[in-house]
DNA sequence: AAACCCGATGCACAAACGTGCAAGGAGTCC
DNA sequence: GGACTCCTTGCACGTTTGTGCATCGGGTTT
């Protein structure tokens, strides 16, 4: 009878689909969805929560064009870069601000995310965060990629960098490509060396081509330190060094100062992310920022151009055009 | 101390952006946003149904790529249009399966509106109710043009299609433009002498260079008929002379046959309405229908190619297949 | 076949939400 | 100044929604 064959489709999300459209769009009540769908509220209720986890509703919030936001016009205006602020209320404890920022930045993450298209990740306590709120959005041929090894003196790392990797692949149905090295290298030679290995270079290689990036930033000498100086990383030495050249933070354990320069930190030698100015040839710099502890470490990423989309709090975006 | 000038914009409207993103983009509950706003929770309740109206919050429905929607599917290969199907239950009342269908129009509308364009619209119990549900955008330079006369020898006719032209006109921001004249006239060399006037040429011009149109489908015959038809625009002459040459509906009181022509019915020469000449060389043309009663009409208007985006109820499209 | 696991379901309850209503301004007219 | 309208606010109530829990059924392991 059908002039085509029958739905082939997972018939959870066709009901999820239909759904949406009478709760979103027909502003049914979920009664009277579960009663056309022949089941009960409760099903509905998450048969809806189900099609916004898997991105079948999208819902957006624009500003009308007329009144492009405050801080993010002054934002571009000062830095050129497209900004996102979250609002957040002042007081607010730098646990919840991290949270609700990164569950912000995963949805605007959605919309920069395509077929056929190489994001690179970076991990810590904000990619953490993040992962953990991305809506999953359906694309062909996207590739997932480590953007730093996370081994370190104490273990591989891999699960901790691998599982935030992982909710990236299954968010967006891409294929995932680790990165097994150590976050830093205790010899540069040795780095030298693997990078020479195929299995190695191949991903080194494909960091250089990536479409998009997605970070936080790292703030060794901040009151509340990141992740990497926490987890053994760096030893005492290392930090000394930091200091001594004046480093202020870090993306991807490749470190720079305030003024944006990153020439004569050593420690970038050994370390094993992506170069600052292999950065700057990828097209979009997704950059995550939490709370006013990161605002020296963020002036820096600014004055070094690494970012090109940045997603911050409004508390530490108004310190940002303050300062 | 703030980089760029204060805030000038409407508080209201800066609070329900404030509220709209806290609440679907940050999951929030309104009472967490009250306290953040220094409002009460009703308040915030009411700043988000205004976000809404507003189309300061979008809401997509889309489904995955993979699985393209079915019947909408089948309804472009068969006619070559663009087909949105509203599911709505089988046994549903027409009064609320039409209103339904309106509710979903509506929104689907508001993606087709953009600044300077020009949209005409045309009067009717559907287009009644779908304007009864438009959502507001803000665009610049664009104008709502009535398509047809509603005047009839009880009434102008004009509160009832003004009615109907303003609500789009407020909604979109647009400049309105009334078309006061007959629906039918009874003698057509009025209309030809009417349409020398240039206050009404100049209508009739700018119907000929519109971007977009919306209607719905008259059927004079069917089981449910339209406004048109009880509504005493025409009289037992003009039914029985309808009947006899074989019309099956109209577009803007334009009548066409079930196989898509129009050529002699006297009718089209006393109406008020564009040519289907016209209406084809109009980019987009929005139909929208709801019940099985407009079946016939509809497949004339396919016929006559006179639809380019079709908004219909589920079992109608199901029913436009079948047959 | 029994044991087990896992996802889906409906129930029941608490939490969250929409809205009629009356009270409280702000502005306007007499 | 008083009386009026018009808009906004918070309250209170009934409705709508999220979710822990117990249950159930299909599939897999032992």
């Amino acid at each position: 009878m059908s002039p085509s064959k029958a739905a082939q489709l997972n018939p959870k999300t066709r009901d999820a689909l239909t759904a949406a459209q009478l709760y979103y769009l027909q502003d049914l009540t979920m009664d009277a969805i579960a009663h056309e769908l022949h089941t009960s509220r409760s099903s509905v209720s998450r048969l809806l929560g189900h099609a916004r986890e898997t991105g079948l509703v999208e819902i957006q919030v624009r500003s009308p064009l007329d009144m492009p936001r405050q801080l993010e016009g002054d934002i571009r205006a000062q830095f050129g870069i497209t900004a996102h602020v979250v609002p957040v209320p002042d007081q607010t404890s730098d646990v919840e601000r991290l949270d609700r920022v990164a569950l912000s930045a995963a949805r605007i993450l959605g919309g920069f995310i395509d077929s056929n298209m190489s994001l690179g990740v970076a991990w810590g306590s904000t990619m953490s965060a993040l992962s953990r709120h991305l809506l999953s959005k359906a694309t062909h041929n996207s590739t997932v990629v480590q953007l730093n090894g996370a081994a370190n003196p104490r273990t591989t790392g891999i699960l901790y960098a691998s599982e935030i990797l992982q909710r990236f692949g299954s968010a967006y149905g891409a294929t995932v490509q680790q990165f097994p090295v150590p976050a830093v290298f205790d010899d540069p030679a040795t780095k030298a060396a693997l990078w020479r290995e195929r299995s190695i270079s191949r991903v080194v290689e494909m960091q250089k081509t990536l479409d998009t990036i997605v970070f936080g930033l790292g703030s060794p000498f901040a009151g509340v330190p990141s992740h990497v100086y926490i987890g053994g990383y760096l030893d005492d030495d290392d930090f000394a060094q930091l200091r001594a050249t004046g480093a202020v933070g870090d993306i991807a354990t490749v470190f720079y100062r305030e003024d944006g320069s990153s020439d004569g930190i050593p420690l970038n030698d050994r370390s094993s992310g992506p170069s600052l100015d292999v950065l700057r040839g990828i097209a979009r710099r997704v950059c995550v920022v939490s709370g006013e502890s990161k605002l020296q470490t963020l002036r820096g990423a600014l004055a070094a151009r690494l970012i090109t989309d940045l997603i911050v709090d409004s508390g530490t975006a108004r310190k940002l055009l303050a300062g």
